[in-house]
RNA sequence: GGCGGCAUAGCCAAGUGGUAAGGCAGAGGUCUGCAAAACCUCCAUUCUCCAGUUCAAAUCUGGAUGCCGCCUCCA
């Protein structure tokens, strides 16, 4: 497969450096709040893409950490009168109850900052020892941006650029604006500690490098994250890790766009933050990611409660129709049947199209296409009274089924049975209108009663009512059912 | 100000040189007591605009316009 490197901005293929085994790390939150969806959006971006590589048959070791010291969680703790520890290990469980439910796998190693304390010691005595970074009076150490020539080679900034940005906040005792911190002397209050270069804690980008070279080999095949981590986190991590090994850090670097609101970027300045449990509260955790993953994983996308109907609803007709199949191939297979040339090989390019979507570049909008276009041959062949006794068709069927399974469990969608995933949906919706079901349920009898009489007139009067509550009455062979469209 | 990205139907969206995937919405049809769901058919001579390269451009080049991001913590 390829994909595009942030580094040289162009796809490049993935060659394993051993046999058949990849390394990603992605960098992961700072554990001070709920996530939001930019975080949803990340970490199933990568998750795919761990899943995909699997799914190839390459063995993939996967990393994400947990930055569980920083300015931000001091400050949270400060704020809420507990420690640092508390609020990281409460917003780390609210991390993994998040992605559970949205049905993100665990990486390999998630490894926490707090837990290599020592790794990131030993990397800034390195980097002292090589020249790279100095000690100051107070107890800081910084890394002295222009002792390393690459500096800026992923971002594709030149120093002179990186200049007007930089600041020197009072009291930093920096060389130079432009280097930053590799670790920080402990003010008063805050969690610390002991160093050579007397207590303090690390600075944000070393955690990184310490953590990686420490799950992975080098170079790491895939580094990862939000295009925000670009610079300077990235840029940084480079310049550690090359610096102290003067091996290469990683061969490609993977950045998802960012999900915004109404076009522009979430943040909380601007009040248009959406947590990943806003969401979920209203809408299926599935058609969330559907949601997501219709989108290509480098271009923004803008997050509305419609586009998220607009999901469910594609969503839904795919889960009908998997209702459909799975009863179809409940049913005693046909004896015979003449050959279908043309469908099998319809199913046969789709099969291909889908893979190589997903081999370019991750283009798991593309994929879905070609997920709906299977479900559309599916569909055809329910729908065709011949084709039902065909034992062929049936074949492709159970085809198409195997399909949705291993394709579905690649995107992480698809996998609940149809009725499942159909009543958590309709419970969704019944909870965003607030509906009330025993009104419904009262109607619903009432319009029974009225078809049992063979009164249509009255039959049709109560759908009207209902429809005016948002309810959709279904005539079913089993009776009448209600949802909401 | 510097750097980068994007602009495809009513909406969302894929598509990096060979003649516009897919979804949602909409229209007609099959089915149905009527509906709904499902299925079938239709729905961009055209890809923001202008100029150029080419036998051929949504795709490459130059310019214009608009939107967004980064340069400060950020997925």
């Amino acid at each position: 497969m390829q994909l595009y490197n942030t580094m040289t901005r162009a796809k490049e293929p993935l060659n394993p450096c051993e046999s058949g085994h990849i390394g990603l790390y992605a960098c992961g939150i700072t554990a001070y709040d709920f996530c939001h969806i930019g975080h949803a959006r990340s970490a199933i971006v990568f998750d795919v893409l761990v899943r995909f590589m699997r799914h190839l048959g390459l063995k993939v070791t996967f990393v994400r950490n947990f930055t569980d010291v920083d300015d931000k969680i001091i400050n949270k703790a400060n704020q809420e009168n507990a420690t640092s520890e508390e609020i990281a290990q409460r917003y780390i469980a609210a991390f993994h109850e998040d992605m559970d439910r949205l049905g993100v796998l665990r990486a390999t190693y998630e490894p926490k900052a707090t837990e290599h304390i020592g790794d990131m010691v030993d990397l800034c005595l390195t980097l002292i020892d090589r020249g790279y970074a100095y000690s100051t009076p107070s107890g800081d150490v910084y890394f002295r941006v222009r002792s390393f020539p690459d500096y800026g080679k992923l971002s594709g900034r030149t120093l002179d650029e990186m200049v007007s940005g930089a600041r020197v906040a009072p009291g930093e005792e920096k060389e130079d604006p432009l280097d930053f911190a590799l670790w920080k002397a402990a003010k008063p209050g805050e969690p610390y500690w002991d160093s050579p270069f007397g207590k303090g804690r690390p600075g944000w980008h070393i955690e990184c490098s310490a953590m990686s070279e420490k799950y992975l080999p080098l170079p790491i095949d895939i580094h990862g994250g939000g295009q925000d981590l670009i610079f300077p986190h990235h840029e940084n991590e480079i310049a550690q890790t090359e610096a102290a090994t003067g091996k290469r850090f990683s061969r490609l670097w993977v950045h998802n766009g960012f999900v915004q609101i109404n076009s522009e970027k979430m943040s909380k300045s601007l009040g248009n933050f959406k947590t990943i449990r806003d969401i979920l509260e209203f809408n299926t955790p599935e058609a969330l990611r559907f949601f997501l993953l219709a989108r290509h994983y480098r271009s923004p996308v803008d997050f509305s409660p419609e586009a998220m109907e607009e999901s469910e609803r594609n969503l839904r007709r795919l889960y009908e129709t998997l209702g459909n199949i799975r009863e179809e191939l409940a049913r005693p297979e046909p004896e015979k049947g003449k050959a279908l040339p043309e469908l099998e090989s319809e199913l046969e390019e789709l099969e291909k199209s889908w893979r190589s979507a997903m081999e370019d570049d991750l283009n798991t909008a593309a994929a879905l296409g070609y997920v709906n276009s299977m479900f559309r041959l599916a569909g055809r062949i329910l729908e065709d009274k011949g084709l039902k006794k065909n034992v062929n068709a049936r074949r492709l069927l159970s085809r198409i089924n195997g399909n949705v399974a291993s394709w579905g469990q690649v995107l992480g969608i698809l996998q609940l049975a149809p009725d499942v995933f159909l009543s958590e949906l309709k419970r969704c919706k019944v909870s965003r209108v607030n509906l009330d079901v025993k009104l419904v349920e009262e109607l619903m009898e009432k319009r029974r009663a009225a078809k049992e009489a063979r009164d249509f007139a009255q039959a049709d009067l109560i759908r009207a009512q209902l429809a005016a509550l948002g309810v959709e009455v279904r005539d079913t062979p089993a009776g009448a059912v209600w949802d909401m469209p």
